[in-house]
RNA sequence: GGCCCUAUCGUCUAACGGUUAGGACGGAAGCUUCUCAAGCUUUAAAUCCGGGUUCGAUUCCCGGUAGGGUCACCA
């Protein structure tokens, strides 16, 4: 038998990370046993489904690899909507319903399923066995009228005309299950497998939501992250491989990925996780990619530098979108630095020794002929270490960079130049001499 | 509130009756050029509570508690 499964989103919005998690298990589960995955557009709801949601939606699974076999739209299929309906009222497994009062966009008639009011009991893939006393549900509404399916018959007639196996879908449609299964019961389809996999859940341990910064799929990739970082970390939320491998490209995935290993409970979705995972895969991009795709934000830094800058940028940026943040704080590079000539003087210095280590790294780095890093450090090393390090390294830092926090001050001013670096040297010594 | 589900470090999780309860992220400390970043090393940190079952419970059962989901002419 062919495994197929499905990931049916409903066109109503941007398509939540949780969802793009939903559709990477349905997909890894198709895959990993060589069946289909199909993607269904439930868009049975004319009023909330919008267009643009749905190219949000195809265009969120093609970035994420997330290739599927076949797609239908809910809103195509409504002939094969009306035949069921009829066959159901024919047999008086569902009935035309005249409502009682109320109007507003309610119609008068609707149609409901007749509820044999039993006990529906089925093996989830994941939680096992659930059991419902569906009596409560009463004969719940399958359609405004023969040619307007409501949700949960729409999803039974689908998923058995399109030959789906297992149904993998999010804990929150759990209760929505019983009322399936009544219907595929009524009409004698074949109950497919189900497996709820657990929601994603805010660091708060409350629903995700959008207060929460980030929902929606294609946001992430605004933010610079790469879509392998992403697959893997929705694939590690809420699932285990059998070893403690954390890395996995989605072909490993595919190779691994069971269903049996899938967790029961809520997962928080820690964003300093996929940072780290992101930064795994920018680590291993080739660098000339990687190299262009820092330079795409480096237009206006002097071309020169802009080469010599490449390596700091990225050895302090997580996602792509982390580069305009140290940009701002590289600037000194390219830009002469304002500061506060006090800040010069190091923790444990004073003036005097500050102007003297100043003046002595001038002097040092003037008579040099060539400026790398390594004749740098060779002609104020020495004299760093018998003044101390802090006393000579923090002025010279600072004098380069204006700044607290930077790279160190050898490896400035070899990016700097010989010109540049004097200048501010000189500039330093005289603001401090004032 | 009814119904359903869940419960291991802060977070993601491993351990399918017997382990010094393991790994990763994050944290802390140290090293590496003063600061930062990166890297390396070390380290702290958990079985929700109470009953059973058992020679032995993270693991099985029951109860409690907590959290989540769901109760539409939405999906």
């Amino acid at each position: 038998m062919t495994i197929i499964t499905r990931f049916a989103p409903s066109p109503t919005g941007t398509l939540h990370i949780g969802s793009a998690r939903t559709a990477l298990f349905n997909y890894l589960f198709a895959k990993k046993h060589g069946g289909k995955f199909v993607l269904r557009i439930e868009d049975t709801d004319r009023e909330r489904s919008k267009k643009e949601f749905e190219a949000g939606i195809l265009e969120s699974l093609a970035w994420l690899g997330l290739t599927y076999d076949d797609m239908y739209r809910q809103s195509e299929r409504t002939p094969i909507y009306t035949k069921y309906l009829k066959e159901l009222v024919k047999k008086d497994l569902a009935y035309v319903s005249k409502e009682e009062g109320v109007g507003e966009g309610k119609s008068a008639e609707v149609i409901r399923f007749r509820n044999p009011n039993k006990n529906v009991t089925f093996k989830d893939l994941i939680l096992g066995e659930i059991s419902f006393d569906t009596t409560e549900l009463k004969d719940f509404i399958i359609a405004k009228d023969f040619q307007t399916p409501l949700y949960n018959l729409a999803v039974v007639i689908d998923d058995y005309e399109m030959g789906i196996t297992h149904v993998i879908r999010g804990q929150d449609h759990i209760s929505n299950t019983p009322r399936q299964i009544l219907m595929i019961e009524a009409l004698g389809l074949l109950i497919p497998s189900y497996a709820h996999i657990p929601l994603i859940l805010a660091p708060d341990r409350s629903k995700l939501s959008k207060r929460h910064g980030a929902l929606s799929t294609l946001e992430y990739r605004q933010m610079g992250y790469l879509s392998e970082a992403i697959i893997n970390f929705l694939a590690l939320l809420g699932w285990h491989p059998k070893d403690d491998r954390e890395l996995f490209s989605l072909n490993d995935l595919i190779k691994e990925f069971e269903l049996e290993r899938v967790q029961k409970g809520g997962a928080v979705f820690d964003i300093t996780k996929l940072d780290w995972l992101n930064r795994e895969y920018i680590k291993i991009l080739p660098h000339d990619l990687l190299f262009s795709k820092i330079k795409e934000e480096l237009l206006d830094v002097p071309n020169s530098q802009a080469e010599r800058l490449l390596p700091i940028i990225l050895e302090r940026i997580n996602k792509w979108g982390d580069i305009i943040t140290i940009k701002e704080e590289l600037k000194f590079f390219w830009q002469f630095p304002d500061y506060d000539p006090q800040k010069l003087i190091w923790k444990e210095g004073t003036k005097e020794k500050t102007l003297e280590a100043l003046m002595k790294v001038k002097e040092n780095l003037a008579a040099l002929d060539s400026f790398d890093e390594k004749s740098i450090k060779n002609s104020i090393w020495l004299f760093a270490e018998t003044k101390g390090k802090g006393a000579v390294l923090w002025p010279m830092r600072y004098a380069l960079s204006g700044r607290d926090k930077s790279p160190d001050p050898i490896l400035i001013a070899s990016v700097l130049g010989q010109k540049e670096t004097l200048q501010r040297l000189q500039i330093a010594i005289e603001a401090l001499t004032r």
